[in-house]
RNA sequence: GGGCGUGUAGUCUAGUCUGGAUAGGGCGCUUGCCUCCGGAGCAAGAUGUCCCAGGUUCGAAUCCUGGCACGCCCGCCA
């Protein structure tokens, strides 16, 4: 067996018949490879091929006959293939049946070999990710929306790790922003006070008072301004409210990703890039590229600017010129961007010393970037990922052009804005200034469907402790969050409506739950020690066969989900539902095999061969539910 | 003005990159299935101008051209 097949046992089979495709027919495989699919009906074939039509234009023939003939050579060639068990022409299709015996009985040893590594792939050994999400401002609670953003991103470092790739996780604290100077302002007005809310709640909701004294005074504003200048200086006395504020809030922040599986390796914070020299080091080298630019006189006199009009894609901008460092010398969003993209990459000596924020519930601790602490080596990364909202596309993509500007080619090339639309309400988005995130913070979803969740655990299980039911409606919770949002192809908008994020039946979470905890069940009634003759060839159902193509089918979707993280001129997209929907798929196929196959009550050899597949199939969903990040269930 | 995204049954949506067989699901609706491994389930059924108009092709939800509708983006802002 080829070694990249290893694990994959769907390869092996479609490899074979890539190969006896291009044989038969004369074709290269990549050719014949890109002519293979998999046909709508499964009773039509396991796999097939529509080469036919291709060498038809080809040799100005109808793709009918061609099919035939290749269809005739073919059965010669599989006579004695152990794989491949028949052909069959429908029209111009090629359609190839597996020997089934084989393919569950590969399938099922694979999977309880490898067990919970089942699905890991090394395709992408060796390679190193450094992914930003999901860089909320820490000055509210997370609303449904961060936490689409937060999820997508999580799940993208598994999927990541799960093909070989190495991945560094960071968050991007901005503690410097304006809305953390009204903040900040209000709290030293208000002086110490005794909190009694989750603080990043108490703090969003003081947040929408501030705005509106904000906006209807000018002594406040003007107040405000002046805190804002003297956050800049450290050892202020507004500085060390606002840290100890921020750090509080973003503490309250992860304890809803906590709850969510969400870790991460670092934090960058703003501060401790404005005072760390980055900008400047950044500064020195992008003035020695040839577009980058100090403008002399115009509207834009004293800036230093990128010059963007040679390209394309930005040839219908107002200006032209890109302002990077303003004419008093400080940086914009899109200067201190660009910096950071290139300290991430490490074209930029690591300026910032890292201090221990706090110790993960995973057990890992997590630093951040500081003025004082240890050095740290983040090392190289061939790849940097931003999860970033669908409207910040312009200015992602600025960025990378700019690195591209600067002489990093290959930088700009690697750098990816994993893209995703906002999460709003009926007829409004979440805004942290109007407060409409209220009613809609993660917390909140989360609590309410536990309490659904718990009204169901609580009917199913009355004898169990309060510790268990409590436990359960978490993990029911927690899953059906994180399902609802990475179900929704990410370039789509979700709006948020409670009865369809917290509907439990059908093609949400706790059905994939459900699906484990019943396979659980049943191996709980058999004898602990695994079977070691087992007669696989029992399992001719059509059932039995439609669940083992699926299981074996793990390690390819992650691949292909992978292989889909393809770099357009707007963002690279990440097809999360992609996995949902296998896995969803994975276990509707169980349930139908639970339904018309019985395990404990087959005879002997039968029970003994089922018993493995339904193992399989145990280990195969509770490995995706991981990479989902949904919280693996024994009973509900 | 230019760019990006979305448009698929009552409703929410997959499929679009890479054209292929009868457009898959969920919710809701109709009807069956618990002396039988857990019914958050299974089986059967009804519901479609795949936004519109052209074009390319043996073949278009998918590709091209032109429209329409909705959302977003195009600051020395943050």
């Amino acid at each position: 067996m080829k070694q990249d097949s290893l694990g994959n046992p769907w390869k092996v089979f479609y490899e074979e018949v890539v190969r006896l495709l291009a044989d038969t027919a004369s074709v290269e495989i990549a050719t014949i490879k890109r002519f293979i699919e998999v046909p709508p009906d499964p009773k039509l074939g396991d796999i097939a091929c529509t080469i036919a039509f291709h060498l038809a234009k080809e040799q100005k023939m109808k793709p009918f006959p061609i099919a035939e003939e290749i269809v005739s050579k073919l059965r010669e060639s599989i006579k004695d293939n152990p794989l491949i068990d028949r052909v069959e022409s429908k029209g111009p299709y090629i359609n190839l049946f597996f020997n089934r015996t084989e393919y569950v009985s590969r399938t099922v040893h694979e999977v309880i070999q490898t067990n919970d590594r089942y699905g890991l792939t090394d395709e992408y050994k060796g390679k190193r990710a450094l992914i930003e999400f999901p860089a909320v401002n820490p000055s509210k609670p997370w609303h449904i929306g961060h936490t689409r953003n937060a999820v997508l991103g999580d799940t993208l470092c598994n999927v990541l790790q799960a093909t070989g790739w190495e991945v560094i996780k960071l968050d991007y604290i901005n503690d410097l922003g304006l809305q953390i100077a009204q903040l900040t302002w209000k709290l030293m007005q208000m002086g110490e006070e005794e909190v009694e809310d989750k603080y990043d709640h108490y703090l969003g909701h003081l947040y929408v008072d501030v705005q509106t004294a904000f906006e209807k005074d000018e002594k406040v504003k003007a107040e405000i301004r002046e805190v804002a200048r003297k956050l800049e200086d450290l050892d202020s006395d507004e500085s060390r409210t606002s840290i100890k504020m921020v750090t509080a809030c973003v503490k309250a922040q992860y304890q809803t990703a906590y709850r969510l599986g969400i870790f991460h390796d670092y934090q960058v914070w703003e501060s401790a890039i404005a005072h760390s020299g980055l900008l400047d080091a950044a500064k020195k080298i992008m003035l020695r590229a040839e577009n980058i630019i100090k403008l002399e006189e115009g509207e834009k006199a004293g800036c230093i600017v990128a010059r963007l009009d040679m390209l394309d894609e930005f040839k219908d901008m107002q200006d032209p010129y890109k302002v990077l460092f303003r004419s008093d010398g400080t940086r914009t969003y899109t200067g201190a961007d660009v910096a950071l993209q290139m300290w991430k990459f490490g074209i930029l000596d690591d300026p910032f010393k890292y201090q221990f924020f706090e110790t993960q519930p995973n057990g890992k601790d997590i630093f951040r970037t500081s003025l004082s602490g240890e050095d740290r080596n983040l090392g190289k990364f061939d790849a940097v990922f931003n999860v970033i909202g669908a409207p910040q596309a312009h200015p992602q993509r600025l960025i990378y052009v700019i690195l591209g500007l600067l002489g990093y080619k290959e930088q700009s090339e690697n750098s990816h804005h994993i893209s995703y639309e906002f999460v709003g309400l009926e007829d409004v988005g979440f805004s942290g200034r109007k407060g409409t995130w209220i009613g809609y913070s993660s917390d909140v979803v989360i609590d309410r469907a536990k309490e659904l969740a718990r009204e169901e655990v609580d009917k199913r299980n009355p004898d169990e402790s309060e510790t268990f039911r409590d436990s359960v409606a978490e993990k029911i919770a927690t899953g059906a969050v994180r399902y609802f949002l990475l179900n929704a192809s990410p370039d789509r908008k979700i709006t948020f409506r409670w009865k369809e994020a917290l509907d439990f039946n059908g093609d949400a979470a706790p059905y994939l739950q459900y699906s484990h905890a019943r396979a659980t069940r049943i191996l709980e009634k058999v004898s602990k020690n695994c079977q070691t003759d087992v007669d696989m060839t029992l399992l001719t159902h059509e059932a039995e066969f439609a669940l083992s193509k699926a299981i074996a089918r793990f390690p390819e979707e992650i691949l292909e989900t992978v292989r889909g993280l393809q770099k357009s001129t707007w963002g690279t997209g990440f097809q999360s539902n992609k996995l949902t929907s296998y896995c969803y798929n994975l276990a509707t196929l169980f349930s139908k095999f639970y339904d018309t196959c019985p395990v404990l009550k087959a005879d002997n050899e039968l029970k003994s061969a089922r018993i493995e597949l339904v193992r399989a199939f145990k280990i195969t969903i509770a490995n995706c539910l991981k990479l989902l990040g949904i919280p693996v269930v024994e009973r509900m």
